[in-house]
DNA sequence: GCTAGTGCACTGGTCGGACCAGTAGGCTAC
DNA sequence: GTAGCCTACTGGTCCGACCAGTGCACTAGC
């Protein structure tokens, strides 16, 4: 027989109750990107807190990337418009900390991008196609101004795709693990053999992809963006993984 | 003529910087999971910094998931091993203030989960196609216990295959928007019409993937996944967005 | 001798007050 | 009318204090 079944009590501090309400009001639209909070010294007053809890919850706040705060701001914090800031970082800690191997990094990309990719041959407009074949462009020009060129150029045509593709959270999670990508491949980079051969196939593949996204053959352009993401990381992927990476190749 | 490259100086908080440094250390792995930090008044001795802006620094640490700090205790904060609760967290976030459409949570659903299965399909060993079978003759029995006993079922499907994939970062998100997608339409669970005949149909189903991973087919365990997981979600998802979803049928 | 119980020394959580550097906007002096 | 100062705020940091918990060593009782 059991009896009233009560609930554990988790002892709730005062801080986390004030990042509750902020959160609440942040997250119903209450309070708008742009906004401001009240001082933490009017806060404290309203919250009945010390001035110390306020601002161990504005922390809280701010590392979640919702509100920041500045000083000498005659205003409080400011309320921010939501930016992957916090996704992230936990997602760096995530490849940090459970040490995600660079091929189940790229992996995920393969899958994402060739996801959006597929939804853009379907979805794009035509402004957004021609972004795209500027993006190829800028990165063929890119061959005789360097590395950072070609890269901005190619992370542009990604983002385009993306946007395209119409589903904010694949834009988010490509974009943020894209950038984890780059960072942890940065040094490999510059001493890579025949960098030059790889960024002149990289651009066939996208000028391949585009052909096949204004066909609006989506599966053949997801093939074809899993085929040139693989061809052009696959070398710095220690060669025992790439097998797990093939699996996504047709 | 570019001059010396300077770098602009953005002030750098006390407390910042004793993130930074516990995050390192954690990262790094000097120190691992289980292990504890100085206590509070120790760490202010080390940084020489004051107790208010050592607080502040845990009070970040532990709400990206890192530290675990408690009341009483007589040693110093807690080193957490990794959990996907901050990246739940800020997707959570992501998924309220840039009012993700169930359409896109589920289309994030079944791109991912599709590659997970895809990947099983070639993966996986001989006790993990045998634990699937067992969830899904689980969820059989849960016809007769309800549906939580269902939804737990088919959540450890799920966590089989995702595992059996072999990509850590996909058995993460996959799990964290699973859990996101739940809570957004548990509500509507409960009203919604023929319930039961929707889990027959999505065992019937969940049968079919697991024949198509026991033949090593995994395009096509992973084509009738995405199919799976349409009928049993587009009933939710308001007749305008399913196009977006049917998209990615073959 | 061993065990059960009691303090004690420590922890984190919260509070209040204080000072500093920085900002914005009003005010004053030119 | 404008340039410059002044003031009233802001957030960042520090300090000292108190409280309610916790674990452990020590002690009193068996």
């Amino acid at each position: 027989m059991s009896g009233p079944r009560f609930e554990p009590v988790r002892a709730v501090r005062a801080y986390e109750r004030v990042v509750e309400q902020v959160e609440e009001a942040i997250e119903s639209g209450a309070l708008s990107p742009g906004e401001r909070l009240p001082s933490e010294r009017e806060l404290m007053v309203q919250f009945s807190v010390s001035r110390s809890t306020v601002r161990e919850a504005l922390r809280v706040l701010q590392a979640r990337g919702l509100v920041r705060s500045r000083p000498g701001d005659p205003n409080g914090a400011e309320v921010l418009p939501f930016t992957p800031a916090a996704l992230h970082k936990s997602m760096t800690t995530l490849a940090r900390v459970e040490e995600l191997s660079l091929a189940e990094l790229v992996q995920f990309r393969m899958v994402l991008d060739s996801a959006a990719i597929l939804l853009a041959a379907r979805l794009r407009t035509d402004e957004q196609l021609a972004e795209m074949a500027e993006a190829v462009a800028r990165m063929r020009a890119a061959l005789e101004l360097g590395e950072d060129a070609f890269s901005a150029a190619d992370v542009a045509f990604h983002e385009v795709v993306a946007r395209a593709g119409g589903n904010k959270l694949i834009q988010i999670c490509t974009d943020v693990v894209r950038s984890i990508v780059v960072r942890l491949i940065s040094e490999k980079l510059a001493g890579a053999p025949d960098r030059e051969a790889l960024m002149r196939q990289s651009i066939r593949h996208h000028e391949e992809v585009i052909a096949a996204i204004r066909l609006a053959d989506g599966p053949l352009a997801a093939r074809l963006s899993r085929k040139a993401m693989y061809d052009y990381y696959a070398g710095y992927v220690p060669a025992a993984e790439r097998g797990v990476l093939r699996a996504l190749l047709d």
